[in-house]
DNA sequence: TGGTTTTAGTGTATTCCTTACACCTTCTTT
DNA sequence: AAAGAAGGTGTAAGGAATACACTAAAACCA
């Protein structure tokens, strides 16, 4: 939302009321859950960090200005991506009535190129745990997508998403314990992962590594599909805490 | 949404673009999940069930709009209400863009009382499971809700808002029963529901039953406040299937 | 009034999943 | 060849989910 480039008289022709939507981009780097911001080259909030979002076109459904959002500032498509909620608090946007809808995506941050939209609106990478002071109701957003993240990702395997295409059962587990905040047994999450069938083992191994080259895998995209179909519930539990008693 | 009171020309102030909430008000009655609903006196869909909506005032934040079209409708406020998401395909409204809030709330039947506004708008109950060739993209927004509500109920201890302040613990399994179209072991359901502590036992019995008399059980918010600062997870599983199997 | 009808209410054994936990393996580096 | 670093593996114990059947309490009726 709230894209700098559309000049006042094009902005106003979207009022009295408009709608925008807002991308929460994760991706994962260094062990380190990120978020995609953007700096804002313009009031309202000039030089602060924001999601990238933007009005939505009058013949363009929502989901497809997401999907556009996301390609015009990263170059990337056919990425998961799912609605989070709408965010329309009367006064969330200082020049009128703009309620937004939220979006989150998962990215593999390596495919990520930096696009003309994104370099002239300074994109970069943040940890999701460091982010701060974000404009109009950001943070509230970010907020609400992360913690659909962690509910999704115990319950969906999307998780791969935000990983190469191989990759190493250590690595997926860090993704895990980024994205959850929380430690994973290593043989208890390997024998989880491994039971679930969802895994192709690619009888290749890592290279360049100074230590025991670990197995690569990828993910099984068919017989996640056909899990699906069967109404599959992936489910990934937490260290139970002991919540019941009185 | 598309209230139908609204001339032609107030309904134009709100485009190009306009917004408006919709509200999926589930009921339990006859041991039957139901939905209100209200017979459309005005093009467009004249004469078809829809689900009560409003377009969002200017100076109204969505929630408020959605409380206020359950409060015009029904009398009652202070109930369960959570947002669903938000409904913005292109031509889901013929009249011009209009993307929708959805929202899902419960009541106690019983509190329900003819309003002016719901006697004017002709509002029923129906069953949900039999419910079809609703208005709009109404059928996709009630699946859409009551895919949430069957979530929510196996996460969160909010079935008690369908019923009376005081129930038996029959009442609140054919209640589970129905919002999770799957049947329950008696014995089973009140361990679990038992052993959560969220039930006060309120040394009453039903009267004027021509059997046994059940005892009388109440909500404790007091506890659930307490359990949901720390985190608490209410969780309800649906009886097995096996899956991983190949 | 006693028998019939109807729903309420209760316990246990089995199975399966979750958890906790430590050592050997394989590769690189020096 | 020894040290360093991460990879990879199995088992026992505890706890939750499941399956399952009879007795108890009230109203109704003959």
């Amino acid at each position: 939302m709230e894209q700098e480039s559309k000049t006042m008289s094009e902005f106003n022709n979207f009022f009295k009321s408009a709608f925008s939507v807002d991308n929460v981009i994760f991706g994962f780097d260094e062990g380190d859950l990120k978020v995609l911001l953007i700096k804002r080259g313009a009031d309202p909030f000039k030089g602060m960090w924001a999601l990238p979002g933007d009005l939505v076109y009058p013949n363009e459904d929502l989901n497809t200005a997401a999907v556009r959002v996301l390609e015009e500032l990263t170059g990337i498509s056919d990425v998961y991506l799912e609605q989070v909620r709408a965010f329309g608090a009367v006064n969330r946007h200082p020049l009128g009535r703009v309620i937004t809808i939220a979006y989150f995506s998962l990215i593999n941050i390596n495919k990520y190129v930096v696009t003309a939209a994104s370099f002239a609106q300074k994109a970069k990478w943040h940890s999701v745990s460091t982010v701060k002071d974000l404009a109009f109701d950001h943070n509230q957003i970010l907020d609400a997508c992360y913690n659909l993240l962690k509910q999704r990702v115990r319950t969906r395997p999307i998780g791969f998403e935000l990983l190469p295409h191989k990759f190493t059962l250590t690595a997926l587990q860090h993704l895990y314990e980024a994205i959850l905040e929380t430690e994973l047994d290593k043989r208890n999450f390997r024998k989880k992962i491994l039971s679930m069938n969802l895994l192709i083992d690619l009888n290749e191994t890592q290279e360049g590594v100074a230590h025991r080259p670990a197995k690569l895998y990828k993910f099984d995209n068919d017989r996640y599909d056909k899990l699906v179909q069967d109404g599959f519930n992936f489910e990934l539990k937490e260290s139970r805490r002991k919540l019941m008693a009185e």
